[in-house]
Parts: structure tokens; sequence; C-alpha cells
DNA sequence: TGTATCTGTCACATATTTGAGAAATATGTC
DNA sequence: GACATATTTCTCAAATATGTGACAGATACA
């Protein structure tokens, strides 16, 4: 009897976050009634969940982050083989999508000032790190081109997602190949 | 006498005009006085040079068109070799920083009906098209990896560029290679 | 120095966005 | 049907954003 009732609410609160990460992605200032549409509700519902702006941003942020977590952890725990594991990483990424790229943009902007003492900054770097220390062991293993860098190499992984989620929202690419391309390119760019 | 205000003014307005583009290219509904204030003026002397936000918007579209034409047609002209071309298409891509993606951006987000009875449309796609038109030599030359489609090819240029904008922008590459690693990532990932 | 032009400051009116209360309505459960 | 909870609708006040007028101060230049 509670328990359905918890699932209802959940819904719509997920509902709504999931509309702001949409539209915030796009246009981070952009009026709440905007996200209550995208949502299907009525911005008084959204403010029965959301006290203001602030706090429907941070919900989003925990969404976001966790997400992620979850992708880069099973990942992480299924693939022993660096090289594999790399490609699923990619394939995670793309899988979480805008959660992925709106996420790295926030911690990424000149504005955000990003610091270990802030919880979400930690937890950001947390996760973010599994993709690190996953390249530095390609990188022992000699799999990599070394001419690039690894902050490069990093860059352009965000940007070969980028591309993969602007594919899926144009539908120009066909679905099936979209992450077949974005791990070609991205393998031979960048391995030895 | 006259020479020199008129600089002025233009140089106050273009001022404006930049800030605008950076400014709106991380958040599109963004206060003008966060513009203005990024530009170094007054709200109140923003107003003097834009009537309103559409105007202002307006302004920066013809600014990006204008430079990333421009970009693309020295290119066009000055190499004749097509993988010369496409190699400083790139280049030229990554000098227009954030004036071509953010453009490239508003011409294919979803709430945007790109139509070719809207002026501006037909100028972004003619500039475009110089850079798929090169696409089309090196396929026919037999150059690309055939595994591939051109539109996946467009994303990934587009995507690098990004990683490129950002790499300069967060200052973790180094500047002088970020170009070659650049060319490097796209060109091992889509030649044949 | 005087003049023309541009910018800043302050004041103001208007428009939009935001957040919340109260009652009506809808939804799902027992 | 009775009940609890979720949502909408209508309402309103406060906060924020927008656009403009008037005038003073700065700047460049003859």
């Amino acid at each position: 009897m509670f328990a359905l009732k918890f699932i209802k609410m959940k819904d719509t609160k997920q509902k709504i976050i999931d509309a702001a990460i949409t539209i915030f992605n796009e246009d981070f200032s952009a009026p709440l009634e905007i996200v209550a549409d995208g949502a299907e509700v009525t911005r008084r519902t959204l403010h029965r969940y959301f006290s203001d702006r602030q706090d429907l941003v941070k919900a989003c942020q925990s969404v976001m982050q966790e997400s992620c977590r979850k992708a880069m952890e099973a990942v992480y725990a299924n693939f022993e083989n660096p090289l594999e594991r790399f490609e699923n990483m990619l394939y995670a990424a793309i899988d979480c999508g805008v959660k992925f790229s709106f996420l790295h943009r926030l911690h990424n902007n000149e504005h955000h000032s990003h610091s270990q003492h802030n919880k979400d900054c930690k937890d950001y770097d947390r996760t973010f790190n599994k993709f690190k220390s996953t390249l530095d062991e390609l990188k022992n293993a000699k799999l990599l081109d070394e001419s690039l860098t690894m902050e490069w190499i990093e860059m352009l992984m965000t940007g070969i997602v980028t591309a993969a989620i602007n594919s899926e929202k144009a539908g120009s690419v066909a679905k099936i190949n979209i992450k077949k391309f974005a791990w070609h390119s991205l393998s031979k760019g960048i391995l030895a």
C-alpha cells in the first residue's frame, strides 16, 4: 500500500530530474516552467519535490554522479583486460549519454572551482579516476601512441562521446553503428 | 577624426558580441548583465548597441557565420590537395573555436528547424558544404575508411574540435600540441 | 579650450520568473 | 463508497530581469 505510492512519487520525481538534466544540459538558465513542461507536470508540482532551482540542480548532479559511477564500476568489475575495459568504458559513457557529458562539463568549466573538500568533486574524481587508471595500465603496457598525452586522450574520449550522443540525437547515424564507429575512431586514434 | 571614433564604437560593439558568444555558448539564457560584465561595460551600454536580447543573438550569429565562412573559404582557396585541405579545415575550425562549435550546435539542435528559406541556414549550409564536398573527394579517392559513414565523420570532426577547444580552455594540453594531436587522432580515426 | 561622441550612474516602469497557499480534482487502495 | 495521497488550477507576493530617459563625466580631437 505504501510501496506503490512511494514508487509513483519516485516516478514523478525521477521524471522531473530526467527532464531537468536534458533541459539544463542545453540551457542551464532555462526557466523552471520549461523543465516542468518537459516532465509533463505543472510548475507547482515541480516545487513540491524541489524547494528551489538549486535543490533541483543538486538532485540532477547526484543522479548523474550515481549513474556514471555505477556504469564505470560495473565495467571495472567485469573486465580484467585493460584494453577490453577501456573499450567498454567508452560504451558505458555513451550509454550514460548526457548524464556523462553534462557532468563532465559541470566539473570542468571555469566557474566551477574543483576542490577535494567538496564531496561532489571527490565522487566525480573517484569515478573518473577509474577511467584514468585504466589508461595508465594501457600506457604501461606500451599500447598507447607515445606521442600523445593522457590529458589529450581524456579530452578526445569525451569529444567522441559527445559525437556519439549527437549522432544518436540527430538520428543521422544508425544506432547499431554508433558504438562501433566510436570505438573504431577512438582506438585507431590513440593506440600504438 | 571620424575614423577613430568609428573604430572605437566598433570595438565596444565587437567586445560585447565576443563576450556574448562566450557566455551564450555556455548558458544560452544567461542574464544580459552577465554578458555586459564579460564585456566590461554596463548593461545600459549594451542596450545602446543592441535593442534587445534577440538583436544581440542575431549579431552573434552573423559574426560566427562570417568568421567560419571566411576561414573555410580561405582554406578552400589555398589548398588543392583534398587531404591537405581537409587537414587545414580542421585547423581552421579549431581557430574559430567556440564560434565554430556554437554555430554548429545552433543549427543542429532539435528546437531549431533548419530550413533553406532561412538565409542564416542557407549561409550555414554553404559554409559547411565546403567541408562535406572535401570529404566526398576523399571518399572518391578511396582515402577514407569505407566502414564509416559521412555522417559519423562529420560528427567526429566536430567532437574533436570540441576536444581541442576544451583542451585549450582548460590549459591541460600544451597549445603547440593541440592541433597536432587533433589531426593525429582524426586522420588515424577515419583514413583508410 | 570647446565640441562631439561615447560611457557610466541613477531612477523608473514593465515583464518575467519564482515560490508558495488553498481548494478542487484525479488517482489508486481498501 | 470511503480514504489517503498526488496533481492541477487559481491565486498572489516577492524577486529578478529587461528596456529606457536624463544627465554627468570621460575621452579624443581640432
